[in-house]
RNA sequence: GGGCAGGUGGCCGAGCGGCCAAUGGCACCAGACUGUAAAUCUGGCGAACUUCGUUCUACGGGGGUUCGAAUCCCUCCCUGCCCA
């Protein structure tokens, strides 16, 4: 096991709170000691299905723990689902059923494998315990904290001066998350930086119930592609950890400049100075850095191979403004021709690249379609145009098709 | 349980009997400019139809008044605030 000191930094490194710290450092010295691993605690609520790279902050920051010889313990939340966490929200969550928590939660574990070794993970659903809880018990977990406390919350607070409801089974959440700390006996958990009022609920838990206390470590929340607000699937701003390569590159080189640095720290393993030393030499032309923003995700997913073939094909399509090697193909059939001609909208319909007639028609007007290799842009939505073999119809800067006549 | 205020397009928010598929803002899509960054400008943005037009579906649900309703009436559901 590495010395505390050198564990320390490498957990300090893109967190944004420790609390309390010299708590975590006493659990480190008396690890190292006795050789006996920390149980480290992540917990996730298996309420839709696309892990994305804002869940990876947390997951990687508990990969780093498994390399350090730490335990890692995932605690699946089917019945914390059923309730829907307030954290961070300004309106009630949708409750999902008992079937639909259980379908979403063996996807979950799929995904999570990418980020952290699941075979040295400890996972436990937290319905386990739940499951088996009477009324009396639920009593005595709700009567350890108050309704002060519970609507000091600023998310709370937020609700309650914007006048949304705040439900009373949500007030449940933060119990139920810290007596799962309780069940597993964690010394350490991590959670997004909204989540530290759980977390800490979970600390007077433990005292309560003759434990030590765990260490809360809290997370930035990434933001998205937009640059502003924290990436969710809702918001339709992220990437999926199961995307393709260039899928990822491309959406990882349209961030905005600001959004570098952060994600330089919450989604690569680069130190802060090699960080620098990145942006630094590329201050003049920050989408190099970003080139290798991209590389580095990519790789983490697909293997360095793919990431150098995903950078290669954009530097290619996008930046080079040259069409693919590989453009899809797609058949028409004959019949639809006309003297060897079809209506420009009838044709991105066929091709699968509109859906309507009138999204066609939209594109074009809006000049956003070319055909053929000189790219000649198309604008008049009534036009009728020549179809040969292999011609290529763009739409836009994504959508890209080689007719095949058939 | 009582009183009051509300429920409009992805969100916010106008409209309060015909000129409303519904002002505006945000988000989103496309184009120009770039480093597919930011900022800016332009176009689009309920759906379908070879569209200077036509036809559907829409303003919480249902019913009604009217030639005509997002707008008026009834009823139900939902939310907030105040009182109990």
């Amino acid at each position: 096991m590495k010395p505390v000191a050198e564990q320390l930094a490498l957990i300090r490194r893109g967190v944004e709170q420790i609390v309390p710290e010299d708590e975590l450092r006493q659990k480190l010295e008396r690890s190292v000691q006795t050789g006996k691993p920390l149980r480290v605690k992540y917990g996730i609520d298996p309420t839709g299905i696309d892990v994305h790279l804002g869940h990876t902050v947390p997951l990687r920051k508990l990969r780093l723990f498994q390399e350090l010889g730490h335990q890692a313990v995932l605690i699946i939340g089917n019945y914390t689902a059923l309730v829907g966490d307030p954290s961070g929200r300004d309106q009630t969550r949708a409750r999902l059923t008992e079937e639909q928590v259980e379908a979403n939660a063996r996807d979950y574990l799929k995904q999570v494998s990418k980020v952290i070794d699941i075979g040295k993970t400890e996972v436990t659903h937290n319905g386990d315990w739940f499951k088996k809880f009477a009324f009396l018990d639920v009593l005595a977990l709700t009567s350890q904290i108050t309704m002060q406390r519970m609507l000091e919350r600023d998310d709370f607070t937020k609700r309650m001066k914007k006048g949304t409801p705040i439900y009373l089974h949500e007030c449940l959440y933060p119990l139920m998350q810290g007596r799962d700390s309780v069940e597993i006996k964690a010394d350490i958990e991590l959670g997004g930086s909204e989540q530290l009022f759980s977390l800490m609920v979970a600390r007077d838990l433990q005292r309560d119930a003759r434990q030590e206390p765990q260490v809360c470590i809290t997370l930035p929340i990434l933001r998205g592609l937009d640059g502003e607000r924290r990436m969710g699937k809702s918001l339709g701003n992220y990437i999926g950890v199961a995307e393709a390569p260039f899928e990822m590159i491309a959406k990882v080189m349209r961030i905005p400049d600001t959004l570098l640095r952060e994600w330089f720290e919450l989604l690569t393993d680069h130190g802060p100075d090699e960080i620098d030393a990145f942006i630094d030499a590329t201050r003049t032309n920050p989408r190099n850095a970003k080139l290798q923003l991209g590389k580095d995700i990519v790789a983490f997913y697909h293997g360095a191979a793919e990431a150098e073939g995903a950078a290669a094909a954009w530097e290619q399509r996008v930046a080079g403004g040259k069409d693919p090697d590989d453009v899809p193909e797609a058949a028409i059939s004959a019949t639809e021709l006309a003297n060897g001609k079809i209506w420009i909208c009838k044709l991105l319909v066929l091709l699968g690249m509109a859906a309507s007639n009138n999204d066609a028609r939209r594109a074009v007007e809006g000049g956003s379609v070319s055909i053929g290799p000189d790219r000649h842009k198309v604008t008049d939505p009534k036009a009728n145009i020549t179809v040969d073999d292999d011609l290529i119809v763009r739409m836009g800067k994504q959508k890209i098709k080689r007719v095949r006549v058939g």
